[in-house]
DNA sequence: CATGAATGAGCTTTCATTCAT
DNA sequence: CATGAATGAAAGCTCATTCAT
């Protein structure tokens, strides 16, 4: 019963995904998402109170998979080098294989109100706190610089990569995402490393 | 009058800024900035042909005086890494200063539609640009590594800037911004020293 | 089988009653009845063909058992101006203790659908019939004036008692409600007497 | 320019009146209002902040000139005698030329929720004080009974009539109800005399 | 008999844009 | 040039009712 109620989440989750990939964030009417979604309009009430929550849930439920993913990679790593390397591969190749993905977390999902942008970056920070734990990680190792600041760190990092990602979807995709990891932790490892 | 209407023109894009500061962008309706203009509703349409060329043309006016306050710092600097600091100095501390602009850009403006953002793009375009053009500079003073990507490296520090700014709004501005530009700087120039 | 028919239908009825009391005519939808009664909502529709019907029972069987009291009441009573007395003090005493019954008939069902009202009319009839009987009694009696038209008399002490109660309610019931009484009754003695 | 505004103000309100009429309180959307009165939907929020509006200044309206015809014609009278069968005079013959008035006041409007009922008992209360003064002033020219309580008769001879215009209606008009004004006055008079 | 998940019709209100004055 | 009254399309959400289990 639980699991059916679930299944059904998820496919409320999976159609908003890609009613919002295809016809963007105003496009993207509850009764659009429904039919998608094969269910009626009112269904979707029964799972989200709001339309609001079905955008959250959506950011929460990709981003936590994501994170996810971040963690166990990095447990796999020795150190905070290897660490900051891993999570922009996975920052870029995911993304660059998951252009729906993309494109709703990076266009779409920031088209909307102040208070969903709140939600989102609720979701977006334990992200944000993975990569502060490198950098302290990787001045305890002795091999990032110690004064750095960790919590301006942290957003230099994510904000470089965030919008490398953007630059490359508005581009239109004409080049790979994941040909930049390398330059892009290259700029990072010199600028952090002592 | 071409004068007139350049003066009523700037009017309303002053009372737009003004509007959308106080009460957001899904708060800010054509009637409600008309008024803080002191004109009629149609009035606008005389001056703009939709709402959303009101928000572009305010986005284009005030980062076009940005980047024109950019240019001409950088014209008295010798180095590439003084033209960066400087750039820096000029993004955190005008946005510091002006916080209903920062608001505005930052936040506000970032809610629109697909169109609006690519025409607000274009308006950034120059600046990101000028980045470029200093990272090149840079690698022909041969204090910058030649092997950086000019490209990937003007998103990597326009990007950087950029998420320092929002972060620094919605933390409520309880720390200086512009006590954040030598430690910004110092990354930046350690990523791109030769 | 009956017997738990008649339970369980009586206890939706009661759920109704609190529930209409509690939150309005408005704010009483199928399931909160439902949940209050401890029945799915599906279950309601074994017991009664339309939402509408709940009310209608509700009315029927309040009011109906309203009625029996009047007429048990009446006959331990002797002449039509005692049992004109009677009914007042039973119209009056009963609501006045029974706060919720009388906000559910004086305001809340009162916000219904013309067909409802008219199914609520049948059941307030044998009430208006048994003043008709009392004012026919008064008259037989001469006690009261031969040329009252006891159709129009109904209508007159009935409207005139409902009116008192509904007043007292939007008051907010800051006086006593049973103490109007007698002068109500004095008021309909002088207009009948002969 | 105001009177336009209040032209089409009384356009609506008439508009409204007669939707409400044919098709009940539940079947009068905005929409079919709008399109009875020749205007659009948005523009009947020009003049009513809420659909709600407009039943409350329909009632206000109405009921504000019935009560202005009383005024003026008990000013015509000497005695409260004359002045109560006035009035009765006035409330059943003009409900009986106007039906669909009777049906909106005395029918559909009721049907409404608490809020809009509250708005309503202030349009009636002029309305119920006028009774109130005649009884005090039957009081003082000594021909009332001193013993009356004119809050509780105004009420009595309010619901009274109230309930005789309701009845005559729901019975499907089948008989004249300024035909019952002799009696009903009568009946108070009666009542109230001393 | 009972359940409760699913249905989907239905309606108020906003606001960018127009155009007669 | 300027006005501002009028337009009307568009969409989120509720809830009585059904029916497969």
């Amino acid at each position: 019963m639980t699991s059916r109620k679930q299944e059904k989440f998820e496919m409320i989750l999976d159609a908003a995904q890609k009613v919002i990939a295809e016809n963007g964030f105003h496009g993207s009417q509850v009764s659009k998402i429904a039919k998608e979604a094969g269910v009626a309009d009112g269904t979707i009430y029964l799972y989200f109170k709001k339309k609001e929550d079905i955008l959250i849930s959506l950011f929460e439920d990709r981003l936590g998979k994501l994170v996810d993913r971040f963690n166990s990679s990095i447990q796999e790593t020795d150190t905070a080098e290897q660490a900051l390397r891993k999570v922009c591969e996975i920052h870029f190749t995911e993304l660059e294989n998951n252009v729906d993905l993309a494109y709703v977390t990076q266009i779409e999902l920031r088209q909307s109100s102040i208070e969903l942008r709140k939600a989102i970056g609720l979701s977006v920070k334990p992200y944000i706190q993975l990569i502060e734990h490198i950098v302290q990680k990787g001045i305890h190792e002795n091999s990032f610089r110690p004064e750095l600041d960790p919590k301006l760190t942290r957003h230099l990092i994510f904000g470089a990569m965030d919008e490398v990602v953007t630059s490359w979807l508005i581009s239109g995709r004409k080049y790979s995402l994941s040909a930049q990891v390398d330059k892009t932790v290259d700029f990072f490892l010199k600028a952090l490393s002592s």
